[in-house]
DNA sequence: TAGTGGTCTAGACCACATG
DNA sequence: ATGTGGTCTAGACCACTAC
């Protein structure tokens, strides 16, 4: 089941995605829509608030709803996307590496992180990224076993990600990501292929469910050449 | 003028972030709120959507809206905000240095990026960020005259994005932002302490106005060591 | 079964932009 | 004066959670 404003947003986006609906003019307004939909004008607007959000329109007060050039933006990296989402969306052939996978008794920094008792048990994960050759990411992955009972060599060659929503049902529902960088670790020189380079991009990731329980960490290490980051922000005004 | 559903927000957000409501509680119900805010049940929704984004809550249904530790997320880099704002944040007396002011004809890169045609003029702003006495960020700026007609040493001192809001009333609305990992530059070399370091943090700016004309170009060039960037984000599931 | 959040409706009034 | 988006209302039905 998916809803109305939902259907309505994937239907005017995919129209601009085409081309159907031309960047730089205006939408129908919101009372034209609301016949067009056979809906309420409530239910356009939350299409509408959505399709804003997502950076394919432009409200303006008085005047309409722009559609603004929303291929400039190439989005693929913002917000909660997995390697293999975002692999696929750049089109290389890449290759995953499983380094280890073993179940730990929580301790120190992860533990901390995790906010873990001496009760549970940590999934560990560690895995390399390879893109044209080279070993670019090194993915160290922390899951919280209480959500996560089984975990096999081959989920993890695939997407942790879609076994856990998919298999498992997990709703991931929010992440807070940092960014920062580091001096390369004895683990980073051993296991990527750094070329000289001096400098590590460290992605951390703490990754929520729908009941807001903090249930992985994630540790995502790039070469500083091959790291790029895209956002789209809207600037609130509250 | 504001708006009744901003100023429950503003409420709840103010009654949480002062330990009024405690983390980990429910949220009266919507229609509980509904009645003691003296509004309708979409206006309240329309607030805890809000909270919601910006991580004061976790909307679970059949159950109720769960306060979450939002200290945990410490947003300051986040979203649009300015050198001044996130210094204010850090609480550091910083020092910002004018290195270069001029109004140029816009060219190569700068031209292509900002959109320009030969008729438009394009300032150019270079400014040296110092705290705790070492010069640490790199601001270059490319503002489109059209929509700055005047600017001063003394404005770029202060805040440029100040001055845009609230002196001359421009409404900015969305932009992009593109973080990189470069090597540094002679311009990087001569104007800031790298202290040996090898990479500069490179973040690219797109600033648009709410007219989704785009106006601004900044990129702030940062020591490695000295950067951080914080993103908070919910998962769509669209 | 009762209470919760998620969606939807058919109106209404307002502020802003344009001719 | 007309049309646009922004806000607000007072209902309604549904899906999910808990008891």
């Amino acid at each position: 089941m998916t809803t109305k404003y939902l259907m309505i947003f994937s239907e005017i986006a995919e129209q601009i995605e085409s081309g159907a609906i031309s960047t730089h003019t205006l939408l129908p307004s919101e009372n034209e829509l609301k016949d067009r939909f056979c809906t309420s004008r409530e239910t356009i607007r939350k299409a509408l608030t959505l399709l804003s959000q997502k950076g394919y329109i432009q409200k303006i007060r008085g005047k309409g709803s722009l559609v603004i050039d929303r291929s400039k933006f190439d989005f693929p990296v913002s917000g909660l996307v997995s390697f293999k989402e975002l692999a696929e969306k750049i089109g290389s052939r890449p290759r995953t590496i499983v380094n280890e996978l073993s179940l730990l008794k929580p301790e120190g920094y992860i533990k901390q992180q995790l906010q873990l008792s001496n009760k549970d048990s940590v999934w560990k994960i560690m895995r390399t990224r390879e893109i044209g050759g080279k070993k670019i990411i090194l993915d160290k992955d922390y899951l919280n076993k209480k959500y996560v009972p089984e975990l096999t060599k081959e989920i993890c060659e695939d997407s942790i990600f879609d076994y856990l929503e998919k298999e498992l049902n997990l709703s991931i529902s929010f992440a807070k990501k940092e960014i920062l960088v580091e001096e390369p670790s004895i683990e980073d020189r051993e296991l990527l292929d750094l070329e000289g380079f001096h400098n590590v991009v460290v992605i951390k990731n703490y990754v929520y469910l729908d009941d807001a329980s903090l249930f992985q960490y994630t540790e995502s290490r790039h070469r500083p050449d091959k790291f790029r980051f895209v956002d789209f922000a809207r600037r609130s005004h509250v």
